[in-house]
DNA sequence: CGAATTTGACCCGCGC
DNA sequence: GCGCGGGTCAAATTCG
């Protein structure tokens, strides 16, 4: 799967994930709610569509997006071989409900695949990727919204202690989204190759 | 040939 | 205690 770098995400030590796709659209604002970008009815929760994700989600028609991070708490987990992970330590958790054809939305990161799930309510599967960056362990779900495959809910969860690698086209180019013309789309390939 | 993806198996938490 | 569902691992496979 091509890894095209092109997006607008800010750069300095992203204390905050969403890297989104990107061309274009980063919420930054120190995590601030998008309530004053977006009309209340444009929000609704993923309360059930991702697990503990409480994260608001804004959508407007066509292909906006918004989110809200979320702070969790830690929850150690210990998996085979008595290896201890961590349930959910890895900082924040955004959820984005985005309206596209593509799952994979280029959010100027690179992501490794690391598994496909089923999952019960949903008739689409979910995949999970990982940041490719040694050493980040940001990670990612995918899935199609279950009552409108249209939309794709991606999850991040975690800080990237990188930069983005499109950090250098990012200063290239001249940022086109303005305080309200939010617009997120994937990345622009027709099909996986 | 190396890197990325796929996919089945495994593990854990939670609800019943 | 058991079964179900979700998340991750890792070997196999595919791709560039």
């Amino acid at each position: 799967m091509p890894q095209p770098f092109h997006s607008t995400i800010p750069p300095p030590a992203m204390d905050f994930p969403p890297p989104l796709n990107p061309n274009h659209i980063f919420i930054n604002s120190s995590f601030a709610p998008l309530s004053s970008e977006f009309e209340p009815s444009d929000y609704l929760l993923l309360d059930d569509a991702s697990d503990d994700v409480a994260a608001p989600v804004a959508v407007t028609g066509g292909s906006s997006i918004g989110a809200t991070p979320m702070m969790n708490t830690t929850t150690n987990m210990e998996c085979k071989d008595g290896v201890k992970r961590k349930k959910t330590d890895l900082g924040f958790r955004v959820a984005f409900k985005t309206k596209s054809d593509l799952e994979i939305m280029d959010d100027g990161f690179k992501w490794r695949k690391y598994g496909k799930k089923s999952v019960k309510n949903s008739p689409n599967p979910r995949n999970y990727y990982k940041c490719a960056s040694g050493g980040c362990n940001v990670k990612k779900r995918v899935e199609r919204d279950r009552e409108d495959s249209s939309y794709v809910i991606t999850t991040y969860e975690g800080v990237h202690n990188h930069e983005s690698p499109c950090v250098v086209y990012y200063n290239q180019v001249p940022l086109m989204v303005s305080s309200n013309a939010w617009t997120l789309q994937a990345s622009s390939q027709s099909s996986s190759s």
